[in-house]
DNA sequence: GGCCGAACTTAACGTCGTTAAGTTGCCAAC
DNA sequence: GTTGGCAACTTAACGACGTTAAGTTCGGCC
């Protein structure tokens, strides 16, 4: 025997292939500018083989970005162990902005295009505890549950919100317009701790500086 | 005479018509969705015909993109004239958000799509005091004159940046996932007002509540 | 009356995502 | 040890897309 499993293997095999250079591709051409010929061209198959591992193209794009979302709640994973949930809060925006540093054009596909509802389903069906957006409104309710916020801001997923937003704004405004000369760029990680600071000065009662 | 300028006049008109259809088109099905095919039998004319108005389907966008960016000027232009930095900067935000609340789809093809550089030379050929970005910079300017500002936030440029980023963040992810319901959404105008206050209060020396 | 150029059409090209209909080759069952 | 079936993959094609070369039509000017 073993012949099962070997053909189970090569068949994830070359799920993963297809997925592998899908991704590569995705990654550095855009999602609209690879084409399923030119992904199956890569691994050597005809763009048919792809449809027997894969519904559609949407569906590899789907796949990738529930690997990415994995990976980002992971980063935050470690983050939860922090006991004090300002500095948690501040160490999640730091994390997540050198995401979206490291990986524009995941970021781009994750967070800056818009997917058929079926698509995301799928993203958001596994363990809830591995959603990065959970992560972030936990701990933004922890953050008011020490008492250290103003009260205009004591709704959880408002904060949450707003640091998303705040964060989300600055890394989608460098995918988009990052190579617009007439907007004077500065140091995206030090934007980004500005922006973090200054919020959350604006939300806790006392000024930490 | 008067016949070349009845030519002139059809010609600007059958312009204006393939502007108009594609306007609507690309807003209520976005730009991917909308066929050069499909709005040319909007109005009647077979495709080809758009050719000869437009240099192609990116054009018709550049040209759209360039009015609603004066639109966006246009709107800043009469909070230009309010005094105190804070309040226009404050007065700004709110014009910004109101705009791509009701405009959603401009929104997105103005800040949330990649265009490729000539396209966005040619909407910024204009008047740079048209140049909205202009303005925000020169608001965040004066508001440091006033010596209000903390010295972490004294580059003009940098605040322009950390607020049109905080507001352009809550509203594309509005409009990428202003569906997903697994996302606490609150009241746009609210979570955007919040945003500017926590910010304001966070970037400017003393406290205004 | 003949010409010109502008506005528009016909017909097509090449590319895309996708699919129906094979083809091949391995494995199990008889 | 032939046979049947199934999984993996290919061939060939479909319809839709953006775009273009080559007409056609028609009003105005010499």
């Amino acid at each position: 025997m073993g012949s099962l499993e070997r053909r189970s293997r090569e068949r994830t095999d070359t799920r993963q292939r297809i997925l592998d250079a899908a991704r590569e591709m995705f990654v550095r051409h855009g999602y609209d500018a690879t084409t399923m010929r030119a992904i199956a061209e890569r691994i050597e198959y005809t763009p048919t083989a792809i449809y027997h591992h894969f519904k559609n193209k949407e569906a590899l794009l789907a796949e990738l970005c529930a690997a990415d979302f994995r990976a980002l709640a992971a980063a935050f994973q470690k983050i939860g162990r922090i006991e004090d949930p300002i500095e948690r809060l501040r160490r999640s925006g730091r994390a997540y902005v050198q995401f979206g540093l490291d990986h524009p054009m995941q970021y781009q596909l994750m967070f800056m295009t818009q997917r058929p509802t079926e698509v995301d389903d799928q993203i958001h069906s596994d363990n809830p505890s591995e959603s990065a957006y959970a992560f972030l409104q936990q701990t933004c309710a922890d953050a008011i549950a020490t008492g250290k916020v103003r009260e205009d801001y004591r709704d959880a997923n408002e904060l949450a919100l707003m640091a998303w937003s705040s964060l989300h704004g600055m890394l989608s405004l460098r995918i988009v317009m990052g190579e617009e000369d007439w907007i004077a760029w500065r140091d995206a990680k030090t934007t980004a701790t500005r922006i973090c600071d200054a919020l959350l000065e604006g939300v806790l009662k006392t000024r930490e500086t």
